[in-house]
DNA sequence: TTACACCCCGTACCTCGGTACGGAGTCAAG
DNA sequence: CTTGACTCCGTACCGAGGTACGGGGTGTAA
């Protein structure tokens, strides 16, 4: 089953076949190698390839900073200073999304867990692990509703 | 120093005048009490409320879901079935995301490692890294989200 | 060979999340 | 009082990331 059609691509990672030629015109795609008739002709790295991208973009990333992960995984040179730096900023970035991620994901498991009146779920290992190299103040609710901006 | 006008509660989000009254239109923000001019004015809370709002956006969350996660967070009947389901949900879709972000960290930081010094970059193992990360969908909501060996 | 799904390409169009006017009133300093 | 920064509101416009034609060719199974 090697060299899948672009349909059977794009049913594989999801999305539509208007998309991967998208991806292809924006460069996130490398043009694939076509067929006698003109037909694309993709392999399964692309289906993985295209997987990323979605998953890149489900965590905030521009289609731009997706490119930019992409080329560093395929650098054929990964020692090169320059590329060694982006990676570590693109870990950084990595680590404030996922930092973010966990303090809203405490106060939902606050919310859960004390409305729930049912016992400590908050003893999370993940959460726990992470949160106090968190620096940002959270505003923490509870269910009591002393809410109201006014 | 209650009442901070528009441009103070910007920039202290750093985010333009223009898009605080955007986020109001949109309902992200309530209408705050005015002056009797008409100036808008508004307390520390929505300097929160606004942070959160753009921590939000960076991991992915679109305006819509972001009104669902505030409306979560200030909802004075949290004890509700369905608004702890709607949490649960939540929860799920932040974990699906970590766990997206943890395997693109750990990727990256394998490229770091390994191709920090001397070795050749065809033996960096960061293309197989990422390779095959199995794709399950995310339905699971609890704290137990492994992370797996990836 | 005819039918029907699939592919080609280009262009137009759409939503989302803002940004930028522009003409008016407000407020604090000088 | 004047000046300049800030605010009001409405509307127009913008870039990102697709989505939808439309008119053609292709592939395959009855």
């Amino acid at each position: 089953m090697r060299a899948i059609s672009i349909g059977q691509l794009a049913k594989a990672a999801g999305v539509g076949v208007e998309t991967v030629r998208f991806y292809e015109r924006k460069g996130l795609l490398d043009a694939p190698p076509r067929k006698e008739s003109g037909y694309r002709q993709y392999d399964a790295d692309a289906v993985e390839r295209l997987k990323f991208i979605r998953r890149a973009q489900l965590v905030g990333f521009t289609l731009k900073e997706i490119q930019d992960l992409l080329a560093l995984r395929d650098d054929p040179d990964a020692r090169r200073a320059d590329v060694r730096e982006r990676a570590a900023a693109k870990v950084a970035d990595i680590d404030a999304k996922v930092r973010d991620l966990l303090a809203m994901r405490a106060s939902l498991t606050t919310l859960l867990a004390t409305c729930e009146g049912d016992g400590p779920a908050s003893d999370c290992p993940i959460i726990t692990a992470f949160r106090d190299e968190g620096r940002n103040e959270h505003t923490e609710r509870s269910c009591e509703h002393g809410e109201g901006e006014d």
